[in-house]
RNA sequence: GCCGCUGUAGCUCAGCUGGUAGAGCGGCGCUUUCGUAAAGCGUAGGUCACCGGUUCAAAUCCGGUCAGCGGCUCCA
């Protein structure tokens, strides 16, 4: 099976999904059934009547019918002007505009139309004369195909999920519903699809945040507001610190800025004009001022470079924070850990000479690689562009310079990248890191983006050796990204378990019985101390004893539920002995308590 | 923000077409001191998310609010 196949299997999936609902719901209006990864989608317009996943057994009934009964999938086609007029006959005013934008434009792709003229009929010359279109049974669609050739040729499938979804992605548009479908050339291989998202279930971070007791949501505190438990708030600080360190090697100074300031700092800034209606205000009863909370930190940091004079031999000057923002981001894209109100960031700032772009970009590249490679994450780079869109601030010239740089840096670092338009930042290109979880997803995660608009607008300047002043190049770089986001790919990448060095407890002590409890006091002051030093620098252990009146095997079970990496195991043959019984993932050994620290550090 | 679904004890979940709640785990108490994934017995926990409506009667039906989930849109 190539791709090709199995993506006319999907196409024609979706075109037998509509011809089922068109069937059950004569009425329905249809948008358009691309494939996607893992199978396809149909949007379809149902008027008042809203689908429910209740009605996916019908559906699928609906379906199986129409691929028994084996029709062909037949090519035809027809003069664009013709295929209107089928298409108003028929009252599908979606496919109207569809055709509309075909004869303009030669093309339906909404993104390379002018967004002022999508679906504008036109009475001018056509782009092109003849539409292709698909025909199975009773069903007609407007497509360009290649399908199966039958409708028993379609392989396994399942309907998984129904969305509402904005007509062409524009939210002023009708909502349309879309059915979701996944589906593979054979029942194995969808088994073993289904399987996979069983797993991707088990390890997902909101149900493991809840398990293992990292973080709660109240509904009195709000939504997208996550509270950290005292293990939750571990991981959050060793994680912190791992990458403070990472770039403290680098030259980075911490600095500390307020969470609320003036909104002129973002006008300033370039903020206000793009993010301003999601900025939380804040009122002040003593002035006057507009106060908003901070969502970001840049211009906080570039008052901190403002404050004083710079010479050139300064430079580069680099600031590193680690700090909380607040976004007021709309309650639809509140989820879990993912997309929070309140984000922490770890966030740095180089502001250097145009000199020394590469040599800071080359640092922060090498800390990005060593934080991701040490917790088993591959990585490959986005290198994001701005497109021709409105709202990106700054000379062309300069962008076009920073873009060469960052993908001139990328490739000196012999990292493998892509390029994208329209991803970048208003202020200038990134360089954004794509990391692979466990399970094969990507995510984005850290990110380094270079800046030649901000320290303009905010009038920094350097003296240079010849006594002029010259403005500094700003570069933002985050490891991490939002830790609140990075946890919960974390999470989940681990399935809860934790590297020894960031597990919120790594140790746990269980006692056989009471007689031990002398000689486990002497073990506790082995590991207290007892510190690592890598990855994380002065990682001091964390243990508790669990010496219950339970059962061992209790113990053992509750001890592993809560993935806790080491289990030390302690009865009266180990006291006799002067040993300890270390349970890990890997095994038990008896070790010497003599030998224990360099046991564990070596772990 | 928009569309759809959901909200019962700390957790996981039962509770049919309206007659004011139940299990397992966990907690607590007693017994048991035990060598590799759950010892035994007993016991206390709930304004059925919140507010309002329909009804003789609402966890159950209707409306609103809040929160969660799946998407869309957005992400400095």
């Amino acid at each position: 099976m190539n791709d090709e196949q199995l993506h006319a299997m999907r196409h024609s999936l979706a075109h037998i999904t509509a011809a089922a609902v068109q069937r059950l719901w004569p009425e329905a209006k249809f948008g358009v059934g691309p494939v996607v990864e893992n199978g396809f989608y149909y949007d379809i317009d149902l008027g008042d009547k809203k689908i429910s996943d209740v009605n996916f057994a019908k559906i699928e009934k609906a379906m199986r019918g129409i691929i028994e009964y084996g029709d062909d999938f037949e090519r035809f086609e027809m003069p664009i002007d013709e295929a209107i007029a089928w298409a108003k006959e028929n009252n599908q005013p979606y496919k109207e505009e569809l055709l509309n934008d075909l004869k303009r434009s030669g093309t339906t792709v909404a993104k390379d139309l002018d967004v002022n003229e999508l679906g504008l009929a036109s009475d001018g010359d056509a782009a092109i004369e003849n539409v292709s279109f698909y025909k199975n049974g009773n069903f007609v669609d407007l497509c360009r195909g290649p399908h199966v050739v039958n409708t028993k040729d379609v392989g396994a499938f399942k309907l998984l999920r129904v969305a509402g979804a904005y007509w062409r992605g524009k939210d002023t548009n009708p909502q349309m519903q879309r059915l979701y479908g996944v589906a593979f050339a054979t029942q194995e291989e969808l088994d073993h699809h289904l399987e996979m998202l069983e797993q991707a279930k088990l390890r997902d971070h909101r149900k493991l945040g809840k398990e293992l007791d990292l973080y709660t949501v109240s509904q009195l505190v709000g939504a997208g507001l996550p509270l950290f438990t005292p293990r939750g708030t571990v991981l959050r600080d060793i994680m912190a610190q791992y990458s403070n360190q990472l770039r403290q090697a680098h030259g980075f100074e911490k600095v500390w800025t307020p969470h609320i300031t003036k909104t002129a700092l973002y006008e300033t800034s370039g903020h206000w004009a793009k993010f301003g209606d999601e900025l939380f205000l804040v009122t002040s009863q003593e002035t006057d001022d507009k106060m908003a909370l901070k969502p970001m930190n840049c211009p906080h940091h570039t008052q901190i470079f403002a404050s004083k004079p710079r010479s050139y031999k300064d430079m580069p000057v680099r600031f590193l924070e680690t700090t909380t923002d607040y976004r007021d981001e709309k309650t639809g894209e509140l989820g879990g850990l993912n997309r929070v109100r309140s984000l922490t960031q770890d966030d740095s700032h180089v502001f250097c000479r145009n000199d020394q772009i590469e040599d800071e970009i080359n640092g922060l590249l090498a800390s990005v690689r060593e934080l991701y490679k040490t917790i088993d994450m591959k990585l490959r780079v986005r290198l994001s562009y701005r497109d021709d869109s409105d709202g990106y601030l700054g000379e062309m010239e300069l962008w076009e310079s920073a873009q060469q740089q960052l993908k001139s840096a990328v490739i000196k670092n012999e990292l493998e990248y892509f390029e994208q338009e329209g991803e970048a930042a208003f202020y200038g290109p990134k360089i954004d890191f794509m990391a692979t979880d466990a399970l094969g997803r990507e995510h984005q995660l850290a990110t380094a983006q270079l800046d030649f608009v901000q320290p303009g607008r905010f009038g920094l300047q350097y003296t240079d050796a010849e006594s002029t002043s010259q403005t500094p190049v700003m570069i933002h770089c985050a490891l991490l990204g939002s830790i609140e986001r990075f946890l919960s790919v974390f999470i989940e990448h681990t399935a809860g378990w934790f590297p020894l060095w960031a597990a919120p407890e790594q140790i746990r002590i269980l006692t056989i019985n009471d007689t031990v409890l002398g000689y486990v006091e002497e073990i506790e002051s082995v590991l207290r101390n007892t510190v690592l030093m890598w990855p994380v620098k002065y990682n001091e252990l964390r243990f508790t004893r669990d010496d219950r009146n339970e059962s061992l095997g209790k113990k053992i079970r509750e001890a592993t539920t809560w993935k806790i990496p080491v289990q030390l195991i302690i009865g009266p043959k180990d006291q006799e002995t002067r040993e300890v019984s270390v349970r890990t993932q890997a095994g038990e050994e008896k070790v010497q308590l003599d030998k224990l620290a360099d046991y564990l550090t070596a772990l």
